[in-house]
DNA sequence: GACTCGTGGTC
DNA sequence: TGACCAAGAGT
């Protein structure tokens, strides 16, 4: 088959397919490009299902491109709180405030001046310029990934710069032959729904299975290759639950790197084969604590890309908060910006508005 | 290109 | 349960 008929049927067969398929989404309401926007920045590797409620508050908190600009960073982290990906919200403040300092009340159909912008890469750009503005700017996802390397049947690694210049040009080619906000879509749909990863696609019920030279191999589990690896770096650390007489204390992160400008509880990553109970006399020891800590039997995992800390919990009652940290209620915390593992943690500790907090450190007599 | 940046769900 | 996954971007 010529690539002109390959793509021309994927366009018809495609579009007609999401005609009649396609979810309802939130973000689906209106193509208003700042809703699209926040949508892509969202779903920026979190799944649907999460990102649902996320999208629903930050609507209701921050309407338009206008009142995001105008808002401070901390409420709009406060918003972002849970998702993860932090660099994610700053950015799109920041990108909020350059379009509205350029005298914008919304995104210009511009994508040379939509790439400048913080946190819209490649994909993003492709995903407002095509599905806002109808552009043929193909965005090129982890689902449209897969969807091509499967249609092509692809041996390298789609994710490579090499495989991703391959599907961007078959994608464009394929959106200028169609509704370019109808056919990104679509890809990424189908991508979600039918053609999903491993074993798990549904090729009986792909409106391209046709043009798909896997499903003709029958190599669709092989597809797409994947070259990277990834060596998990297992941990112990130590956090500590200080508390004071009005509250816990919570100190802030520095500016930069994991978790920038957080609150946290004091805690402290081990070593390699460290135990949690060493990782916690060097955690007091940077504190210069000298109150009795009490084991609190209560751990957490907090899990990343490369590495992983098994947090064990412990307590301990001060006066007043060591330096660098305040002291704050467990009512206040719930609407900090804290990491979400840490998070659980204090709620375990001392239940959702503290009430746990006297029986589970008695006073000496 | 390789590494970092979160979180929760799946099989 | 551990490895992998989920609508990527910045450095």
């Amino acid at each position: 088959m010529s690539a002109e008929k390959f793509h021309l049927e994927a366009a018809e067969a495609l579009t007609a397919w999401y005609n009649s398929h396609k979810r309802d989404l939130p973000w689906r309401l209106d193509r208003d490009p700042y809703h699209i926007l926040v949508s892509e920045a969202m779903l920026q590797q979190t799944q649907v299902e999460r990102v649902k409620s996320f999208y629903a508050r930050w609507m209701e908190r921050f309407p338009t491109l206008t009142s995001l600009a105008s808002a401070s960073e901390d409420d709009v982290l406060a918003c972002w709180q849970g998702l993860g990906y932090y660099s994610r919200a700053r950015n799109l403040r920041r990108a909020a405030r350059l379009v509205s300092g350029a005298g914008l009340k919304t995104l210009p159909a511009d994508e040379e001046f939509l790439r400048s912008l913080p946190g819209l890469g490649p994909y993003t750009v492709g995903a407002v310029c095509s599905i806002a503005f109808d552009l043929p700017v193909p965005a090129i996802d982890g689902n449209v990934r897969r969807v091509f390397s499967r249609l092509l049947d692809m041996p390298d690694d789609p994710a490579r710069a090499k495989g991703t210049a391959l599907i961007a040009a078959h994608a464009a080619a394929i959106l200028k032959l169609g509704s370019p906000h109808i056919l990104t879509q679509a890809f990424m749909e189908l991508g979600a729904t039918v053609c999903t990863p491993g074993t798990t696609c549904q090729c009986g019920q792909c409106p391209v299975s046709r043009l798909c030279a896997a499903q003709a191999a029958g190599t669709q589990a092989q597809r797409p290759v994947s070259t990277r690896r990834n060596v998990v770096e297992r941990r112990r650390g130590a956090a500590l639950l200080i508390l004071v007489p009005h509250g816990c204390a919570v100190r802030r992160r520095p500016a930069g790197g994991l978790w920038s400008r957080f609150y946290e509880i004091p805690w402290l990553r081990g070593e390699a084969d460290e135990s949690a109970e060493s990782c916690l006399s060097r955690l007091t020891a940077e504190l210069r604590l000298t109150a009795p800590c009490l084991d609190l039997e209560l751990e957490e995992t907090l899990k990343f890309t490369c590495w992983q800390v098994r947090l064990h919990l412990w307590s301990c009652r001060m006066l007043q908060p060591p330096a660098g940290c305040d002291a704050f209620s467990a009512d206040e915390l719930a609407d900090f910006p804290m990491p979400a593992g840490l998070k659980r943690l204090v709620q375990k500790a001392l239940g959702e508005s503290g009430e746990k907090q006297l029986e589970l450190f008695p006073p000496v007599r």
